[in-house]
DNA sequence: AGGCCTCACTAACCCACAAGTTTGC
DNA sequence: ATGCAAACTTGTGGGTTAGTGAGGC
């Protein structure tokens, strides 16, 4: 990926698709897209100008770029430096085939850098005429029914403005500090509908029915609250900041840390947990799969604040959907956010993190993992209580007086 | 393109035996 | 209908093994 577009190899990209994991000048971008229905459903959205590499999440109005989040956070994310206080505006993803006019519509500045303009490989395509329908399909099979949060569906996203739907609002969790600069549509009924509609690629609200995960893992659609959450996880709620004081954030998230870790840092919120008190546990969620499933899925905590409403809020975002499995990344995200460090972190020299950090993670991960019993439940203590002081022979359990090569008693051995 | 190999990951299996359940009287 | 004993079944955890898929050659 890079500066040139990967299909056509002569325009300059400007448009990354997450499901293609392509860079595209934006002549192709119509091109490849306008293919089928399901091309059309990708969802896309800027390249960030700066590494040329990760899908931009938000428009620099100061510096006049396109940022990822991590280019983001380099050149504004210090609250030190000046260029924190730059204005700065979303870039959501997009779906269906917009024009270059269309596109520039909806973002202003895309006039600025849309001098590549209608290509040589554009001109050739006599596809490419966009219609409102275009337009309409780009919100997905399921136009009508868009959930959102709280349990609202809304109807005929149609109605609502498309311009200012496809450039959103800037509510984006697991964004972090970032965010917090940038500047929000008030008033509008996107407001209402796009902060949930977030692409999972890219970390921005965003329209991604392309991705059955999400289309499973709804968690994005529920506002969480406390209630809300014990009556999901049937754990109560309590001791959160005492849990955050004293490391047990770690135990709180379980193999969530490494979940973050072993994934591509990219994607968006998949759920957001509001909390007066957090989670004094892992939740024993009574749907293991789900649970089990929802951690695999690279999910991740982030800790943000929520001001307006002064309670802090946990959000589970899944960093990807298009992880490799053992391409662990060397990132510690929990940790990072905690830290205030960027929510995310692609291949960048500025991702100093080494090897050992990356095993020391790996190996965390697996203890985590080794530890957790989402999808087992001990029916008699008793037995396991037997079971946990019997010695064993290679993992089995040997005969009383036999010899034995552990003895989770004194962990010794008769031989 | 197809076959082979390596690697990583996962699920199933094994073990002893107390506890729980079912069956027969 | 009730009580009892015997027979049968279940479940518990750590290590091993077989199966599967991806990737490279």
């Amino acid at each position: 990926m890079g500066y040139i577009c990967d299909f056509c190899g002569e325009q300059r990209s400007m448009v990354y698709c997450r499901s293609d994991a392509a860079c595209l000048c934006l002549s192709c971008d119509r091109n490849v897209h306008s293919a089928n229905a399901l091309s059309k459903r990708h969802s896309r959205t800027l390249l960030c100008e700066r590494c040329n590499s990760q899908p931009a999440l938000v428009r620099c109005s100061e510096e006049k770029v396109s940022l990822c989040q991590n280019c983001d956070w380099i050149g504004h994310g210090t609250s030190t430096s000046s260029a924190s206080t730059h204005k700065k505006q979303t870039i959501n993803c997009y779906s269906g085939c917009p024009s270059a006019s269309e596109l520039s519509s909806i973002w202003s500045f895309v006039l600025d850098i849309q001098s590549v303009g209608e290509s040589a490989c554009e001109q050739e395509m006599g596809l490419m005429s966009i219609t409102d329908n275009g337009i309409k399909n780009s919100w997905g099979p399921n136009e009508d029914t868009v959930s959102v949060s709280d349990g609202v569906e809304t109807s005929n996203i149609r109605d609502v403005d498309k311009s200012s739907a496809w450039v959103g609002t800037s509510s984006m969790p697991g964004l972090g500090p970032a965010s917090q600069n940038l500047e929000r549509p008030t008033g509008s009924a996107t407001n209402a509908v796009a902060p949930k509609l977030y692409c999972p690629g890219t970390k921005g609200p965003a329209f991604c029915e392309d991705d059955d995960f999400y289309e499973d893992f709804n968690m994005d659609e529920m506002d969480l609250s406390i209630e809300n959450y014990e009556e999901l996880f049937g754990v109560t709620l309590n001791h959160s900041e005492e849990l955050l004081e004293n490391g047990g954030i770690d135990s709180l998230f379980g193999t969530m840390e490494m979940s973050a870790a072993e994934s591509n840092c990219q994607g968006a919120v998949a759920a957001e947990v509001s909390s007066v008190g957090l989670v004094n546990a892992m939740p024993a969620c009574s749907n293991a799969a789900s649970a089990d499933s929802m951690l695999s899925a690279k999910t991740e905590p982030i800790l943000c604040f929520n001001a307006k409403q002064g309670r802090s809020s946990l959000s589970f975002s899944n960093l990807t959907g298009e992880s490799n499995g053992g391409d662990y990344q060397e990132c510690d995200a929990s940790s990072m956010h905690l830290m205030g460090e960027p929510p995310w972190c692609p291949p960048c020299p500025e991702a100093s993190y080494t090897s050992a950090n990356r095993n020391n993670a790996v190996m965390r991960y697996k203890e985590k993992k080794k530890n957790r019993k989402f999808d087992k439940r001990v029916r008699y203590a008793s037995r396991k209580a037997r079971a946990d002081v019997r010695r064993r022979v290679k993992g089995r359990f040997v005969k009383a007086g036999d010899a034995y090569d552990y003895d989770p008693l004194n962990q010794t051995r008769s031989y």
